[in-house]
DNA sequence: CACGAATATGTCTTGACAAGAATATTCTGT
DNA sequence: ACAGAATATTCTTGTCAAGACATATTCGTG
């Protein structure tokens, strides 16, 4: 998950993945079309390749790189545990204003913190 | 987005986002479950402020933060585009790639390889 | 109004890392 | 075996960012 965001959070990273979004691609098409230089296109896919968002095949002297369904997935996964931030209503605002009624019936355990005035 | 996955992709960040999927909470709070000092923490969340992951709301010296909705949202907006990836079919991107359809395991055999651009 | 609590900011050092250039590796067809 | 194509690796250098520490800021309370 961190080595997802980590390869990701670089911008040349994201948009070879973009890239590999439509499809798997040979190395020297990614070069063509980023403004990069090949070594350096290697070296971020490598990166990518150790983080398990691409795989290769090889093809003669080529190399086809492909994405990998799994680390997108677990991202999503994760991202869907916040999703009732903002689909429940609470959250934040309401937490608000419960701390501003201090009336909190036995519904469960909710945050504590005692804001005084 | 270059900004949210930046922001995430640091550790300590993340650990923060998680500490207030549950609900705002104030610097000092944090501070006492991460293992880092104050002004790491405060550094950090400037940066995640910056990026726009959280927001604070002032309560007389203490500053409580929050999640914000919205750039986890555009994350999972970007991510649905790729779900297609792993609920079903690869197909032809364009032209380039169907010059080297030819897949098979590597270090198999080997194929008449369509060398030319 | 001075003090202490809670938090932010500044400075410095150090480590990580991306780009560049050169070179090594791997494969094919001849 | 050789040449050339496609890609990977090594080494170096400059930049940026995280941590540590000290200090500044803000606010409520006595």
């Amino acid at each position: 998950m961190m080595a997802t965001l980590r390869a990701l959070a670089e911008p040349h990273r994201f948009q070879i993945v973009e890239l590999l979004r439509d499809g798997p691609r040979p190395v020297g098409d990614m070069v063509s079309r980023l403004r990069l230089r090949q070594p350096q296109v290697s070296k971020h896919l490598r990166v990518l390749s150790d983080a398990g968002l691409v795989d290769v095949r090889v093809d003669a002297q080529r190399r086809i790189y492909a994405l990998r369904p799994g680390p997108l997935q677990e991202l999503e996964v994760w991202l869907e545990r916040y999703r009732r931030i903002w689909e429940g209503n609470f959250q934040r605002l309401d937490a608000l204003l419960d701390e501003l009624k201090t009336v909190e019936p036995q519904t469960k355990q909710k945050k504590r913190a005692r804001t005084k005035r």
